[in-house]
DNA sequence: ATTTAAAGTTAGTCTAATCTAAAAATACCT
DNA sequence: AGGTATTTTTAGATTAGACTAACTTTAAAT
């Protein structure tokens, strides 16, 4: 079925809020998600059950159907293989890649997806080390784990970032941080829940409790 | 100001119907090449002269503003970038890129065009032939003429097709012609207009009139 | 110069996607 | 359990972009 890029984005809304709250996602949170009135969010309910998008009964909340939940992730798959095209092609910095993507996801061409996907050579993480489902829907797995749950004496390496909003990625930028940057943690701080982190064997700083929770890691 | 998908092809359909007519746009045409209803297009006008893109008189056809001219010529841009990037990058072949590229082009961001630009070297023609405006809206001009204005004895090579339709661009593919092939007219055949031609100094065609109208081509 | 045909516009309706205000259902609290 | 607060749905409007049917303007033909 042909669908509209307002339904997709709701598909995805829906697919996301499930995988963080790991429920079914509600009225109003999909509101916040999107953007958009509670109202307006139970009228596209009503337009995604009659597509078999989704499993809604009024009140209850909703879920994908299996149906659905494949659409969600080529959505996904296209929104992040066009990520790693604007940053590794186009050299675009990995706060500028998002919102370029949320349009060119849409374009809608297997053919098109499938082969940027080989002229970017399979990628199997997108620039915020988010991973990229393959053609046939399959993500990656991988160890990773919160900065804020390493010990001091801890080596780590970053793979991803749970945030993408771009004040934030423009922080790291400022901190020098980016995917595959070492951290050796000197001290957790309890009063505070901060850590003192060495970047890359040369700078020492603070991290606060909020920005540790958000930078996912793997031990080296 | 901010253009709808559907605004923006107004504008090119106006642009492309005046280029090839050398007039003003009247409502009719432009619902044939938009393949909406005539109504329709009425309406739409209405709204682009309130939004100073076109020149809009009641019955007397449509011409684009200062304005509405820049934003059509920098669609045509993205248009063309975008099937250059499809064929040279992902290569697909010159008939299958105008229909991504009708999508592609609508993604708005200065940023992404100029860098997709530099990404593919200023390129000044696209896979059809038609040339690329820059930045500043500037079209590279060249001298070419159609095949069919070539005599016997002529060597030139195929330089752009008038006919972007899958179908022909297929036909020409069945006949080894893509752009850069050489021609060497044998003859031409005044019943009919239709001319022998050897193809790359190896194999000898008929080619009708209408194709040989839609071959551009530059003497060497 | 009329008449007829073609082109263009108006009027009214439709659908997707949104909104606000009001009503109904569910959840939370004492 | 009863009352209040929160969440969700309904009702009614709005806007962009499309349609058909009917009307008006302009062009062509006799
Ligand atoms: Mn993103
Ligand atoms: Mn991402
Ligand atoms: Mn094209
Ligand atoms: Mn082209």
């Amino acid at each position: 079925m042909r669908l509209s890029s307002t339904e997709e984005n709701y598909l995805k809304a829906i697919y996301k809020i499930a995988e963080r709250e790991k429920k079914s996602a509600s009225t109003n949170t999909i509101a916040k998600y999107i953007g958009t009135a509670p109202a307006s969010v139970t009228d596209m309910l009503k337009r995604l059950a009659g597509k078999q998008l989704i499993n809604y009964e009024k009140y209850k909340g909703v879920t994908l159907t299996t149906y659905g939940g494949r659409e969600a992730t080529q959505l996904i798959r296209r929104h992040r293989l066009w990520e790693v095209f604007l940053a590794s092609k186009l050299r675009f910095s990995w706060e500028a890649v998002h919102d370029i993507a949320e349009e060119l996801e849409h374009v809608k061409s297997e053919e098109l997806v499938n082969r940027l996907d080989a002229f970017l050579d399979y990628p199997k993480f997108d620039p915020h080390g988010d991973p990229i489902p393959n053609a046939q829907g399959k993500f990656t797995l991988r160890n990773q784990m919160s900065l804020l749950d390493a010990h001091p004496g801890n080596k780590v390496v970053l793979l991803g970032v749970r945030e993408h909003e771009t004040s934030f990625l423009q922080y790291l930028n400022g901190l020098n941080i980016s995917l595959g940057t070492e951290f050796t943690i000197k001290a957790f701080n309890h009063f505070d829940k901060s850590m003192n982190i060495l970047i890359d064997h040369t700078r020492e700083t603070l991290l606060s409790e909020k920005v540790c929770q958000i930078l996912l890691v793997k031990k080296i």
